[in-house]
DNA sequence: CAGTGGTCTAGACCACATT
DNA sequence: ATGTGGTCTAGACCACTGT
């Protein structure tokens, strides 16, 4: 059961937990521990390396920071198997898809094969924050309507989401209400009257809060992208923007954009 | 000297090294231990929360994962100050900066008041393997130039970047060379006949690896954008394909397009 | 029950930075 | 020389998972 591993070396600079580290780092990336496979127990490598249980700990410390594997308390320390990956092309809100009656999500989702899901779906009205004012070209202070949600794939949560919509163009509509009806939020913006023309993405990365870490159930040691969309209809007239945070390792974002 | 903290409640659920941890981390996200500013040292903790050594190294240890402070060994631990944050458009590349003689990094971090340097360049000539091979739309082993580079900005490494050209476009070009000359690589693509007409970008977000910390004067648990561009010319060739891995916490990219 | 990881203690010596 | 964090040891008890 156990691998054949190297042993630790005293005369190297690098002190022992890194070179413990960088062993099973190395087993991990040849493939000789696959995705989903037990490391050997702290009792194990305690034996094997010839140190004390701190010292392991410290290296399996290292590989969680970097998100190559998860313990699993009572069970084992295993090598973190990649989610099936989600490929955001920049054509997923085109109307082509909205107009057969399905939101961006759900279509991307079942076209990957898997089951789409919406679940904390919470919807208030506050007044605009300055950031966001400056986004809808409001004035601080003027009343918006929020949408916040969670994502998820075959059960698994997969990004969270906040809309922030005027006021002033979700009245009267199913925006506020719980089911926005078919083609979502941006089915009812157009059915206002706002036909979108365009969209500003603004991407980056970062670590996640302990809530978000805790509503992404991701793992320590993993990322998530933050993307910002804003959406102009045909007057130039910003009609939402839509704050999401994504599991970082689950999604590929793409972009096709001419040369100019 | 000493901040006002809380002390543990040993009937809370919650280990004491996790209180320690939401104390301290409430502490800088209310701005009372500010950007900059060095953390009570360890045994001022020790002291203060009367726990061993260990318990406050994991409490600190868990906001060295969440990226939010950084260690001086000698020194202290001292709250991270955000860098400044480079906003890239996706009319980056557009020609009018590349008549102007100047490579997009160049022109960006000159309009951001910075002094743009590029180091560790090397070039070499090599097969391709399958993934560069299907972006190219090559076959596997066709033989393709690679430059790769470091970016520095204000003398701060922010992005590493590797270039694939097929060497039939890039013979008899300076794109081998270590300077490019006037307009960088795509200047030099355009040169040899090949008008670029259309980029694809694919964007995701993951923990770098230990050389990529390094090249990055990373801290840990700080996430890493990887950006990998093809760039096209006016028949739909393939000409380039860019692999950069960039510090996440210094960029956002932004991303214009319209709703089709 | 035995085996696993999670947390904690109380010490030790080392390396780095500052005075 | 002093104070800081970095690494390590050798134990302890607890909580969770499996047989």
């Amino acid at each position: 059961m156990m691998l054949d591993l190297d042993g630790i070396d005293r005369t190297d600079d690098r002190p022992p937990y890194r070179q413990i580290a960088a062993i099973l780092r190395q087993q991990i990336k040849s493939g000789r521990l696959a995705a989903g496979e037990k490391l050997p127990s702290e009792s194990a490598l305690i034996e094997h390396f010839g140190v004390a249980r701190m010292t392991v700990r410290q290296a399996v410390q290292e590989l969680r920071g970097e998100g190559l594997v998860i313990p699993e308390h009572g069970k084992g320390v295993f090598v973190r198997s990649a989610p099936p990956v989600r490929r955001l092309a920049s054509d997923r809100f085109a109307r082509r898809h909205r107009d057969a009656g399905k939101s961006a999500f759900l279509a991307e989702t079942e076209a990957a094969g898997q089951k789409p899901q919406v679940d904390r779906i919470r919807v208030t009205n506050e007044p605009a924050g300055a950031d966001i004012a400056r986004r809808l070209r409001l004035t601080e202070g003027d009343r918006i309507v929020v949408r916040s949600r969670r994502y998820l794939a075959d059960g698994r949560p997969v990004e969270i989401a906040t809309s922030f919509i005027p006021e002033s163009i979700a009245k009267g509509t199913p925006i506020a209400a719980t089911d926005t009806g078919p083609g979502g939020i941006y089915g009812r913006i157009e059915d206002a009257g706002h036909t979108l023309a365009r969209f500003v993405e603004e991407v980056s990365a970062r670590m996640p809060t302990p809530d978000e870490r805790k509503a992404l159930d991701l793992g320590a040691g993993t990322p998530v992208i933050t993307l910002t969309r804003t959406a102009f209809d045909a007057e130039g007239t910003a009609v939402e923007v839509c704050d999401t945070v994504k599991a970082a390792s689950a999604f590929v974002l793409e972009y096709d954009f001419p040369a100019r």
